[in-house]
RNA sequence: CGGGCAGUAGCGCAGGGGCUAGCGCACUUGGUUCGGGACCAAGGGGUCGGCGGUUCAAAUCCGCCUUGCCCGACCA
């Protein structure tokens, strides 16, 4: 490709709200260009490293037997209603009618699509296990995008999907797809780890999110530096310390001002772990069948020295979704705020006791009574509740596993596994016949990675002060050549004789300053730069520099495309080299 | 959806009731320069986000709307 005839520019400075390096130099150098909020067009640069790294993905998929299909971007309504997210999803999902009123959405996701052509093709175990993908658009329209392509509204997404007959089926695809996600990564340079994760409006119960740990993340994630202990801080657990003594008797004192567990502890001369925590939260609970919603009052009680997860909170009430509750809300249960407990409560409402309370004795807990408090309360005979682990990890708690100190970091979440199970094959009537010859619903798993988010990550990860560097495999052109010379004959040759070698050549061959030439160069950063000038020429040399670490060499322009070739494959080599293959 | 900031040339910004709306970069033409964001000269490009109001007069003041960014809620 030619510089002086490609269609995006190179701009000086950053736009206004390029926050982070990576989003920056991408929109800097032209890869990308910004439309609306959270919504990208891909320039010629961008679309080369995108297309490469579906490449990647597409590889790795059919290596692990994944069949490539595309599914279209508008579904009927009336798949998504026979799951119920036609209901359960809000604002999120697009939906329009079409000219004769039927309802439709904008996918943005598959399994309903991949559900409904599952059911016409598998009847039969003896056409079990598949797995079929698809990179394709997606459509979020999420409320708040933020930092270039970290969090998009449109986006390209890699999304499979397996068939199975049984558990042990679809532990054997997920298996291969967590390593296949590790060569993905790593063949794409990006450093990632697999962490436990919460499964969210998918469904199933075992997932693993892949994160690339940076601070531009919004995921929290904890880690055991010890055993290896990792999961994102909604799921994540930690063991908890107990102090059990014998039950005593309950009894109401004066507790002026003791609004807060501090002023509480500090006011009755106990730690915080002595107190009992209600917190209240109001959960929306829809019917999957109707899509009639309905709210009710969770009161989430925890000891006074942790904090409630609200992502674990959630799925121990079975709710939809959770916001806070209005005072309102809480004194018609007949409790008070600031001095609230569920004992003496009335109404209509969820009690959720964390395992910390339950298994804790002689708890000061609220009396829903301005001013008063109860000493040496306990579960099971003061109050009564849905017993579940509620509470929020956070660094320096001690791992589940071995008890060494836990570790917060942040990190972007670039791909992710679920073992779905049979939610979608029994809703959409998805089943098949068994050797036994009986009707069973298909296994299922899915499983994404986010195309344009990898981009973005590795634009945060690979660049410098003066721009992007890309690894070999990702990058949108192998070698810059850069002609600094007057007459542009010499280096028309190069370019012809390195596209002869079947090298993706970018040729500087503008009509510009010696320093333009080069920063653009070290802006767009493909990891080869051939500079031809007057300094090497005269001994019949270019200078080849890598980007990657700056390390500059000369070479004869005489059989230079074989030279640049094995430049190339020793590039190639090293992230070949780096290629990390994981199981569970 | 709450809170904050902003919208003036392709990009970055200045101007804040008055006469022809500016600057840097980018762009065009001519010339000089030629290995790390060159220089000289001459040019082109704007419904000042939109609608309405106040005023003799609005980019400038007021109202509504809209778009984008940041923080939070949210996020397979």
């Amino acid at each position: 490709m030619r510089m002086s005839s490609m269609f995006s520019r190179t701009l000086r400075e950053a736009p206004a709200g390029a926050d982070c390096k990576g989003y920056e130099y991408l929109l800097r150098a032209g890869y990308i260009k910004q439309m609306g909020a959270g919504i990208f067009s891909l320039l010629p640069l961008g679309f080369r490293s995108i297309t490469k790294i579906q490449e990647i993905v597409r590889q790795e998929m059919n290596r692990i037997g994944g069949q490539e299909i595309l599914m279209p971007l508008v579904n009927p309504a009336d798949i998504w209603k026979e799951t119920g997210r036609y209901y359960s999803i809000d604002k999120e999902m697009a939906r329009f009618k079409d000219r004769v009123g039927r309802d439709m959405v904008l996918a943005m996701t598959h399994e309903e699509a991949v559900t409904d052509i599952a059911r016409g093709e598998i009847d039969s175990y003896k056409r079990l296990p598949l797995t079929v993908y698809q990179i394709q658009t997606k459509f979020r329209d999420d409320p708040r995008p933020r930092a270039g392509l970290i969090r998009v509204r449109e986006f390209t997404m890699k999304d499979s999907y397996s068939f199975d007959r049984d558990q042990a089926g679809l532990e054997k695809i997920y298996n291969e797809h967590y390593n296949a996600y590790f060569r993905i990564f790593s063949r794409c340079g990006l450093p990632c780890i697999a962490v436990a994760s919460d499964s969210g409006m998918m469904g199933g119960k075992i997932a693993h999110e892949y994160m690339y740990l940076s601070p531009i993340g919004e995921d929290t994630i904890i880690t055991c530096k010890k055993c290896g202990y990792t999961a994102n801080k909604q799921v994540a657990a930690f063991k908890k310390d107990y102090y059990p003594e014998d039950m005593k008797e309950i009894e109401k004192v004066e507790t002026p001002e003791a609004k807060t567990i501090e002023s509480l502890a500090s006011y009755l001369n106990i730690k915080p772990e002595k107190t009992c925590k209600a917190v209240f939260m109001v959960g929306g609970f829809i019917d999957d069948k109707t899509g009639e919603e309905k709210e009710k009052l969770i009161v989430a009680l925890i000891r006074g020295d942790m904090e409630v997860e609200e992502n674990k909170l959630q799925h121990a009430a079975r709710a939809n979704e959770l916001r806070p509750a209005h005072e309102e809300e809480i004194t018609a249960c007949k409790m008070v705020p600031g001095f609230a407990s569920p004992i003496g409560a009335e109404g209509d409402f969820i009690c959720i006791v964390d395992d910390s309370v339950a298994k804790s004795n002689n708890l000061v807990a609220g009396a829903n009574e301005t001013g008063y408090h109860f000493l040496n309360t306990n579960f099971g005979r003061d109050f009564q509740g849905t017993v579940a682990d509620i509470a929020s990890a956070k660094s320096g708690y001690r791992c589940p596993h071995c008890g060494a100190p836990l570790e917060a970091s942040k990190g972007v979440e670039i791909g992710n596994i679920f073992q779905l199970g049979t939610k979608y094959s029994e809703a959409m009537n998805c089943y098949f016949q068994d050797e036994d010859g009986k009707q069973k619903p298909v296994i299922m798993g899915c499983y994404g990675i986010g195309i344009g988010r990898l981009l973005a990550c590795l634009a945060e990860e690979y660049n410098d002060e003066n721009g992007l560097k890309l690894p070999i495999a990702v990058a949108p052109y192998q070698v810059h050549l850069v002609s600094l010379l007057k007459d542009n004959s010499i280096a028309d040759g190069i370019y012809e004789e390195l596209q002869n070698e079947g090298i993706e050549v970018l040729y500087e061959d503008r009509k510009e300053s010696a320093g333009v030439k080069f920063a653009d160069a070290d802006l767009i950063g493909i990891p080869i730069r051939i500079t031809l000038g007057n300094r090497s020429l005269k001994d019949g040399n270019v200078e080849v520099k890598l980007r990657g670490t700056g390390e500059t060499t000369n070479y004869s322009i005489e059989g230079l495309g074989k030279q640049i070739r094995q430049e190339i494959a020793k590039e190639q080599k090293k992230m070949d080299d780096a290629i990390i293959e994981k199981h569970l």
